[in-house]
DNA sequence: TTGAAAGCGCTAACAC
DNA sequence: GTGTTAGCGCTTTCAA
C-alpha cells in the first residue's frame, strides 16, 4: 500500500515548512501569493487529501453531526421500514450536509447517557433528533453548548432550541374546508391516539376551526380515537365506523395510514369510497399515491424540513447563526380521488 | 465546559502511567488483576469516555464504515423517497454495525475519485457498494486492501469480492409456477427494461423455467420491455395490454411498482384484478400489502441483506474472514389478492 | 511572511 | 508487569 501523503510531504517539496501549507489550506495568515501559488500546485500534482481525524483531533471539530432517532426494540428497523418519512427527512439532511463538506452519522437513541457519551467519543458538531426524547439531554448537551436542532418538538421548551415542524393544524383546516367545499355538513374526524397529544390536538383544533367558519356543529360522536397510527388500526376504526351508521359523509383521518386501512373496511362492507364516503388523511405517504382511489390528503415537504435543520445546524456550528428559531414549515392540500363533492 | 476527561487523567489518578490504562482497555500484554481492577474502577468514576478520533489516528482505524449508494441527480433523495428499499437495507447495516460498536457514514457515489478520498480522508474501515458502481473503484479499493461488499451485483467480476443478491432465477420460477397452479396457462411477463438487463434475464429465465416445467410454450408477444421501473411505466404498459387484447389471463410483473401500475391501467379500463387478470409483482414493497388488492409477489428479506453486508464486512476489517463468498439469499412467495384461480 | 515546536488523546515499541 | 517516549497528521501559538 502505498504511503499516505501528508502535509510534510507537501511541506518538503514545495520547500515550505508544514505550518504554512496548513496556513494555505486553512487560509489564514497571510502567506504570500507566490509560496501560496506554489503550495497549490504541489498539493494538486500529489493529489493531497488531508486527513480528517487528525484535524478532528486538533481542531475538536470534526465536520460530522449526529442524527438521533427513536429506536423500536433496540432497532431502527420498525421506523424505518414502516415509515418512509424518516428516509426523506434523512435524504435532506444529507444533501444540506454533503454540500457544506459534513458527513452524518445515523443512530438510534437508547439511553441519554449513551447519547452524550457517543457525541463526545466521535467528537462531533453538532446532532439533530428527529421526534421528542427527554428534555434532560437537550439540556444537557446545550450546557456543553452543542449545537442542537429538534425536529417535530410540539412541547413547551421547544421554542428554547431550534426547532422545525409543520403546520398541523392549519392542515387540519384545509382538510376539513376541503370536504365542506365540497358539500359535507357531517365529517368524523379520525385521530391515530388520544387527541390530546400534542400534533393530533392542533390537527382537530384545524378541524374545529374549519367547521365554525361554516357554522357546523362539532360532535363529538363524530370523533374517533385510535390505538395507535397503523394500517390495522384504521381498519378496525373503519369497521366500527360502519357498525355505529353515523350519519357521516365523510372522513378527515389525521394519519394517511389510518385513512387507508379506514378505505380497506369500507370496501369490505361495500361501501365505496368516495362514492359513499369522501375520505381525506393527513401526510401524504408515497404509498396514498398508489391506492386506488388515491389519497386526498395534507402534504408536507419532508426533504425540506431535513434540509432546513442540517442548514441551521451547520450555520449554528459555524457561528453564522446564533439565535434558537421556530421553523413552521407551510402544508398543503393534495386533491386525489378519494373526496368528491356530495351527491344531492 | 467541563474539561474533557484523558487517559492522562485516568493513569494520574488510579497511580500508573497511561500506557497501563491503555493496556487494560484493549486487553493487551498483561497487566496485574489488581492494577486491572484499579484501573477499571477509575474509569467507572470518572465516566471516561476514549475519544475515537484520537484512536483512530494511532491505530490508523476509525470503527467507521462508507455505505455507497447511487445517486441520482446529485442526491440520494430521489432514491430514497422512491424506494424503500435502501432504508430498509441501511436498517440491517445499523443493527449490526451498532452491535459491533462501528458507526456508518452513508455517501451518495459520485466520481470514484471522490469515493476514494472520501474513504481516506475518514480512515474507513471498510465500504459497502448497495448496486453497482464501476469496477474500476473495486479495484482501486483493493489494492488499497480495504475490505469491501458488495451488494446486489451481478457481473462477472462480483466473485472475486464478497458479495450478496438474492435468487433472482428462483424468484421468477416460484411467481410463475405459482400461477400456473392456479391454473392460468397464458401469462404475460413484464420486464422494467430490456430483459438483457441481469437481473430481469435472471426473473425471466426463472419463468422461462417454470413454463418448460408445465410444458407450456414460451410467446414472445407475451413479454414486454418496459423504459423503467416506475409507477408511470407500469400504467403505460397496463394501457398497451388491453390494447393488445392478447389471449393473456395473468401477467408476471418483474417488479411491484409495475404490477401496481398494470393494476391502475386494468382497473381503469373496466378490468378487475384478480377475476379478469392475475398479477404478480417481485420486490415485496411495503405499498404492496396495502394496495387494493393487496399484491402477490415474491418476497425477499432485505433487512437480512444489510445485516449480512455489515457482518461479512467487520469480519473482514477484524480479520475473522479472508476468502471472498458470494451470498445468494433465498426469495419468498407471498400470495395476496392480486391472483386467483383461473375460472372455467 | 514564514518556521519551530508544542500539543490534540491515544497507541505501541522498547526498556526496565 | 509497568513506565518512558516517540509517534499518528494536523493546528497554532510564538518568535524570528
Amino acid at each position: 500500500m502505498n504511503q499516505k501523503i501528508t502535509i510534510r510531504d507537501v511541506a518538503r517539496i514545495a520547500g515550505v515548512s508544514s505550518a504554512t501549507v496548513s496556513y494555505v489550506i486553512n487560509g489564514v495568515n497571510k502567506v504570500s501569493e507566490e509560496t501560496k501559488a506554489r503550495v497549490l500546485q504541489t498539493i494538486a500534482e500529489l493529489n493531497y487529501q488531508p486527513d480528517f481525524t487528525a484535524i478532528s483531533l486538533s481542531k475538536k471539530k470534526s465536520n460530522m453531526i449526529g442524527v438521533m432517532i427513536p429506536l423500536v426494540e433496540g432497532s431502527l428497523a420498525p421506523i424505518f421500514r414502516e415509515n418512509h418519512y424518516y428516509s426523506e427527512l434523512i435524504s435532506g439532511i444529507e444533501f444540506v450536509s454533503r454540500k457544506n463538506g459534513y458527513d452524518f452519522l445515523l443512530s438510534g437513541f437508547g439511553k441519554p447517557e449513551d447519547c452524550k457519551n457517543w457525541v463526545m467519543k466521535r467528537n462531533l458538531d453538532g446532532l439533530v433528533f428527529l421526534g421528542s426524547f427527554p428534555e434532560s439531554i437537550y439540556q444537557e448537551l446545550k450546557a456543553l453548548s452543542m449545537p442542537i436542532v429538534l425536529i417535530d418538538t410540539y412541547e413547551e421548551y421547544a421554542k428554547h432550541y431550534t426547532n422545525i415542524r409543520i403546520d398541523d393544524e392549519r392542515g387540519g383546516y384545509l382538510a376539513t374546508k376541503h370536504l365542506i367545499e365540497y358539500g359535507h355538513r357531517s365529517i368524523g374526524f379520525v385521530s391515530p391516539g388520544p387527541v390530546n397529544n400534542p400534533i393530533d390536538s392542533l390537527r382537530l383544533k384545524g378541524f374545529q376551526q374549519a367547521l365554525k367558519e361554516a357554522n357546523l356543529p362539532f360532535q363529538d360522536a363524530f370523533v374517533f380515537e385510535g390505538k395507535d397510527s397503523s394500517f390495522e388500526n384504521g381498519y378496525q376504526i373503519g369497521k366500527n365506523i360502519i357498525k355505529a351508521e353515523l350519519p357521516i359523509t365523510a372522513i378527515f383521518a389525521a394519519a394517511d395510514i389510518l385513512a387507508l386501512g379506514i378505505i380497506k373496511a369500507f370496501n369490505e362492507a361495500d361501501k365505496k369510497v368516495p362514492i359513499d364516503y369522501s375520505v381525506i388523511g393527513y401526510d401524504d405517504l408515497l404509498v396514498s399515491r398508489y391506492a386506488s382511489p388515491s389519497l386526498t390528503t395534507i402534504s408536507q415537504d419532508v426533504f425540506k424540513k431535513g434540509a432546513i435543520s442540517a442548514e441551521m445546524l451547520i450555520s449554528t456550528i459555524e457561528k453564522k447563526e446564533t439565535e434558537f428559531k421556530t421553523f413552521c414549515l407551510p402544508v398543503e392540500l393534495v386533491i386525489r380521488d378519494s373526496t368528491s363533492r356530495i351527491q344531492c
